[in-house]
DNA sequence: TAATCTTAGTGTAATATATACACTAACTAA
DNA sequence: TTAGTTAGTGTATATATTACACTAAGATTA
C-alpha cells in the first residue's frame, strides 16, 4: 500500500500510462514470445513479463512501443511488424497503483534477429506460446489477447511475410501456418490456393537441407501485409 | 501555452486519460453517429465532437465509456453493444495538454433511443457519417475509424442484431448492410444466404406499411454476435 | 551402384458455394 | 378494376472447396 501512495493517482485524474509489446517470432516452426525479466518485490519478484515500460510525455504510444522495443532486444529489423493491441484498464493490474498499458503486437522473422536476441540473456529470452504463463501483471492475459490477434490475422492477411525470411520453401511456410492456426493443411490444397492468389512467387532457386529433393525457393508477392483468405 | 501549463504533464510521467465514444445508430436505413456539443476556446469554440469525458481514476476506461454513455444521452438499451476501438495518443490531439483518448465503439438501435434522445437537444445529436466532419479534436479521425471498423465487423459477424429493432423485416436488413457496406445486395442472394445460415428467423407475422404486400417479421437467431460472413 | 530413406511436388472428381437474373404475389389507393 | 408499390421466389452457370495417393529428386548406406 506504501508503494500504491507514490504515484498518487487516486487523487489526480491523472495516470501513469505504460506501454506492453507481445514480441513474437516463429523457430523452426514454432510461435515464441519475448519474455524479459521483472523483480517487483513483494508482488512479483523474481519473475518474468512482457517487454515493456512507460510512456514518456514526448512520445506517442506507437513511438514509446518502437523505443522500447529496440531498448529491450537489440531488434533492427525492416520486416518488422507492428500495430496496437488493446489498451488494458483494469484497476488493479499494477499492484503499486494505477497503470494503464496500450498493448502492441509486433512480430519479426527470427533471422532477422541479432546473434545476442537469440540466445537467452539477462534481457531477454523467446519461450514457446504454451510456455509464456504466470507472467507478472496482467501478462498473461495480453499474451493470450496477442495471440488470438496474430491468429486472426494470419487467417485473413499476409502478415506471415513478417514472420518469415525473405525466401522459404512452401512446406516451411505450411508448418508456420500450421504452428499458428493449431491446424493441419492438406499439402496441395495450400500450396495451389497461395499460388492461384498469386501471394506467393517461385524465385527459380531450390533450397537443399537433407537427404531428399531439394525444394522450390519462394518469396511473398508485393510488399505489405494484404487481405487474403487462407483457409 | 497557458492553458496547456495547467496540465503539466511535461514534468510528470502522468497522463490525462480520457474516452471518446463512436455511438452510432441507424435511422430510415441511414448510419447516424451521436455528436455533442464542444466549446472550448481558443481552439474549438462553438464546435461540435464525439461524446467522451475523462476518466475517473476508480474506474477502468470500459466503465467510463459506459457512464459517460449514459450521462449524454439517457440511454438505457439492452440491446447496445460496445467494444474498444483504439486508443490515440497523438501529441497535439488536444491543445491543452496531453490528453491519451481510449476510443470506444457502441451501437444500438434506434428503436431503443428515448424520445429525448431521438431529437436533436443541447445535450446531443445525431448526424449521418458525411456530416460529421470538422469535429474538434481528432474525433474526424476516430469517427473514420470507427465506420471502418463497423462495416469490417457488419461483413463477418452479425453486429447488425444491435442496429436492428428486434423484429424487422429482411427489406430492411438488406437496406442497413447496404447502407453500412456502400454496396448493392442481390435481393434473392441476400435472402438465400441468411436463412441458409439461420442467422435470421422468420415469425410468422407481417408488417404492414404502405400501399403494397406487407412483409414477413424476422428476428435474429441466438442471442449474441456470431462469426458469419455476409458477402 | 542399387536399394532405401526422406521430403517435394503434382491432378482430378465430387461437392458446395456464389453469382446473375425476371417474374408473380399481395396489398392500397385512386 | 386498375395502377402503383414493395415482397417474395428458382434455376442455371461459374467458381471454390474438399478429399485423396502417387511419383520425383536428392542423400545415405549397404
Amino acid at each position: 500500500m506504501k508503494s500504491q501512495r507514490k504515484f498518487a493517482t487516486e487523487h489526480l485524474r491523472f495516470a501513469i500510462l505504460a506501454v506492453d509489446i507481445a514480441l513474437m517470432t516463429v523457430r523452426d516452426g514454432a510461435l515464441m514470445i519475448r519474455l524479459t525479466p521483472v523483480n517487483r518485490p513483494p508482488h512479483f519478484p523474481n519473475s518474468k513479463g512482457l517487454p515493456g515500460g512507460l510512456i514518456e510525455p514526448s512520445e506517442t504510444a506507437e513511438e514509446a512501443a518502437l523505443r522500447l522495443i529496440r531498448d529491450r532486444a537489440t531488434i533492427c529489423s525492416k520486416h518488422i511488424y507492428f500495430e496496437q493491441l488493446y489498451t488494458f484498464s483494469e484497476l488493479n493490474r499494477d499492484p503499486r497503483g494505477r497503470v494503464v498499458a496500450v498493448a502492441y503486437l509486433a512480430v519479426l522473422p527470427w533471422e532477422d534477429l541479432a546473434k545476442e536476441d537469440q540466445e537467452d540473456t539477462n534481457k531477454g529470452w523467446w519461450v514457446t506460446i504454451p510456455e509464456a504463463t504466470k507472467l507478472a501483471y496482467d501478462h498473461d492475459l495480453i499474451t493470450a489477447v496477442a495471440v488470438q490477434r496474430l491468429r486472426s490475422r494470419a487467417r485473413y492477411t499476409t502478415i506471415l511475410r513478417h514472420l518469415m525470411p525473405t525466401e522459404f520453401t512452401l512446406s516451411e511456410l505450411e508448418t508456420v501456418y500450421e504452428s499458428i492456426l493449431k491446424t493441419d493443411l492438406d499439402k496441395r490444397n495450400f500450396r495451389k490456393k497461395l499460388l492461384k492468389l498469386k501471394a506467393v512467387i517461385p524465385l527459380g532457386r531450390k533450397k537443399k537441407h537433407g537427404a531428399h529433393r531439394p525444394a522450390e525457393l519462394y518469396r511473398f508477392a508485393g510488399t505489405k501485409v494484404e487481405e487474403i483468405e487462407i483457409i
